[in-house]
This record gives structure tokens, sequence and C-alpha cells, in this order.
DNA sequence: AAAATAGTGTCTATAAGACATTATGTC
DNA sequence: GACATAATGTCTTATAGACACTATTTT
């Protein structure tokens, strides 16, 4: 009946949160184009102090881990909101941490544009593109959990409708076909046809384009068969 | 640098096993039918003394977790071989265990009715039927870890070639789409097209059934594509 | 009218479901 | 030859890729 014999690790979370941004382009005749970013923190403390990293930390005894992913990310960053989280994968690679036996429990988040507020945060903060945050030097093993988080994103794009959690409520069908090209690197095409089962028009226009406006839709959720 | 302001969980896993168990019906006029079943064991001490749970145990602090999972695997059931395995989930929740917080990374493993021994281990042991032990008083909080387990299985079986892990070397198609059946709770038909181009096959055919022999096939692991 | 993006239509290839038919062994 | 399973064939429907064409707005 007691625990004591076993030397325990310590455990932390640690959290993947992804949104799609949209660049404007230098070339006012040329359309925005879109970059999935991953929302990393600077280590304020040893060890790797300054090294840039996902958000997360040690989990209090008494907390449920997937409170504690929401609460290091609100302290850390300040992102709150109702956003789509997922468990990903748990670390625990003997030697990926060297204060000692760490385990991570990894999380994956998507955040629509306008349903985060992102103010305040303990820790210096960046939204880095994904290609850059995977040729960089980040702490611990946090490279290979982007890339873990990225390979479940690409494969439930194939078989979800989980794209619409990194969308705004309203949306153009070349909205969301971006997304998909940005994660599979190449043209979709007839993709109005592969999406349609999942939105419904709103009946209006997006204003404010150079050329042709495009039809808003929004996500019917409760077509997920 | 210091990580003992933390008071730590205990660490443990979990393994369902999964086999396939070929029932032979008492009227010989039929053949035989499949069942799924997972390999429990018999809680030897408190808690939850006499209770089946699953296979797994605590993680010592210089152990990788998945070296553990097949160790403890092996210590308790006698269970070796070359199998497939997969993390799937990690449960934390702070009142799963009453010895106080225990920290559980579950695993899947499939087995090849040949390919694995199971002789020795500690503990008494038994293969279960599925639909009998997710209708049992398993231990702590097993029988939803085995209900995740096989919602993992179901949907890899939907788009890989994960059945044939489950499969002897050889194997009728048949056999395959039996399991499909087992699983999925309906016919299968047209099932040859599904799956041929994952097989090949090895011109010979099963010997001792009742009537006309089917084709064997093997396994052809390179074409996952 | 030109430019550029938004959106539709058509053909084809492929995969899957329903269902009928043929094949081949045991008894 | 009856029986039961093994294996194949055919038709239909759904989906996806390639690609051409039309529509609508700004400039």
């Amino acid at each position: 009946m007691s625990l004591k014999n076993y030397e325990r690790p310590s455990l932390t979370t640690d959290i993947v949160l992804f949104r799609i941004f949209n660049m404007q382009s230098s070339n006012t005749r040329k359309n925005a184009y879109k970059r999935l970013q991953v929302l990393l923190v600077e280590r304020s403390t040893e060890p790797q102090k300054g090294k840039w990293s996902l958000p997360g930390g040690f989990v209090n005894i008494d907390e449920e881990i997937g409170d504690n992913v929401l609460r290091k990310l609100k302290e850390k960053t300040g992102v709150t909101g109702d956003f789509y989280t997922e468990q990903l994968y748990t670390w625990g690679n003997i030697d990926r941490d060297e204060r000692g036996r760490v385990i991570s429990v990894s999380y994956m988040g998507l955040v629509k544009p306008e349903t985060y507020s992102n103010s305040g945060g303990t820790e210096k903060q960046n939204w880095m593109d994904v290609e850059i945050a995977l040729q960089s030097d980040l702490a611990f093993d946090h490279v290979e959990i982007i890339k873990y988080a990225i390979e479940r994103l690409r494969g439930k794009m194939e078989y979800t409708d989980i794209v619409f959690n990194l969308l705004p409520d309203e949306f153009t069908i070349h909205d969301v076909k971006a997304i998909y090209e940005l994660l599979f690197y190449k043209r979709q095409d007839n993709f109005r046809r592969r999406i349609e089962k999942y939105v419904e028009p709103l009946n209006k226009t997006k204003t404010g384009g150079q050329f042709r406006p495009a039809e808003l839709y929004r996500w019917r959720k409760e077509s997920n068969e």
C-alpha cells in the first residue's frame, strides 16, 4: 500500500499551440498568404535559459494534467479562450532534461484568429513560423514534439474537420484551401467539393479584397459524421 | 536548477495486449470463429487485490518508459517476442489510484498467434474476451483504457494495415475479413479487393478445413504506401 | 477592357457497396 | 451429388484528380 520504494520522476506538460497567420504581401496587387505558426516562450531560468521552448510547466500533485497545461499557457503567455486541445504523446527519455527525470505530457492546441486573447503573460513570447521553429535550437526535445504535432494535425486533416478550429467563424473556401495547401505542399484542386458537407454559406461576401469578393461560410459542426 | 519544490507523482505503465483467439465451434459442421481477447493479470497485492488488471508497473527512475512496459509484461505474464506496440494515452486523474498520485502511460500491443511465447510469469493471468472485460469490474480505470485501445485499433484498421500484426504469418483472406467483421460488427463484402494490395499469395492452401481449402497469403509489409 | 481571383462543369479513374455467379473441395 | 465455403464477376454509386470554362469584381 506504499509508493515510497520508487524514486519518482517530475511531471510536466508542454503545449504545441498552432495558429494560422495571414501575411499581407508587400505587393498590394497580390492577396495575403498564410503561415502556420507555433507559440514559443523564452526560457527565463536555467537550464537552457534563453532558448525558445514550448509553453508548459510542472504539474501540481493535486492538479489534473489537462488543467495544468491550460493554466501554464495562460500564466506564461496570457492566452485564454475556448479553443481545441488534445493530448499528443508522453515524452520520457531518461536524458531529455539535465535536471533529472522529467516526464512531459504534450498537447496540441489550435486557436482561431479571433477567439483567443493574448495579453499579459510572464514570459517573453513569439509566434514563430513552424519551418523556422523546426530548424531552431529549441529547448529539450521540443523540436521533436513540434514535428509530432504537425504530423498529428496533418493526419487528422485528412479524415476529420479539425481544420475549422484554425479558422475564424467566417471564412472563404479559399481560406480553407490555403491551409491544406500549406500543410500538404501541393495544390488542392476541386477543393470546394471536399469540404462542402462541413460548411454552410452565410450569403454575404468578404469585403476589402482587390478583386471579386468571395462568399463567406461557417462551419457546420453538427455535420461531423 | 532544482526540482525539489514540486511533489512528484508515481509513474507507471499499462499495456492493452490484444490477440485473436480462434474458437472451435462445438458443431463440427461449422467453421471456427474468432474472438478479440485482452491479457489481464490478477492483482496480487493491495490496493484492489484480487481484481483483474492490465499488466504493467512502476517505472524505475533510470528506465525508459517503453522498456518498462515490455519488462513488466514479461515479468508478470511471461509474454516475450517481437510484436507490435504503440503508446496510447497518458492517464493521470487525481483520484484514479487510492495510493496517491499515479500517472499511467498506456500502450497497445498486438501479438500474432505464433510469434509470442507465454510461459511463466509471476501473476495469475487470463486472456479475456474484450466484451466480457469491458463489463467487468477491472482495477482502477482499466476498463476505460481498454475502450480507448479498441477505438485506436478500430480507427487504424480503417486506414492502415495494422490488422496483419494480429494474424499469423500465413493466413487466408477469410481470416482477415473475420477480424474486420469482429471489430466493425458488420459483414464485409468484396473484402478481397480492399486488402489485395497488402498481401501476396503463397500458392498453397490451408489444410484441415471441412470444405474447400482456401489460398494462403502473407503480408507484403513493403506495400505500406 | 484587362487583370485577377471566385466559382462551375465535365470527363475520367478509382474505390466501394450490393448482389449474383462460378469454383472447388469435403462428406 | 449435396453441401458449404472460396473466389470471381458485374452493375451501380460515390469520390477524387485533371483540366477547361464561366462569373464577378477592381483598376
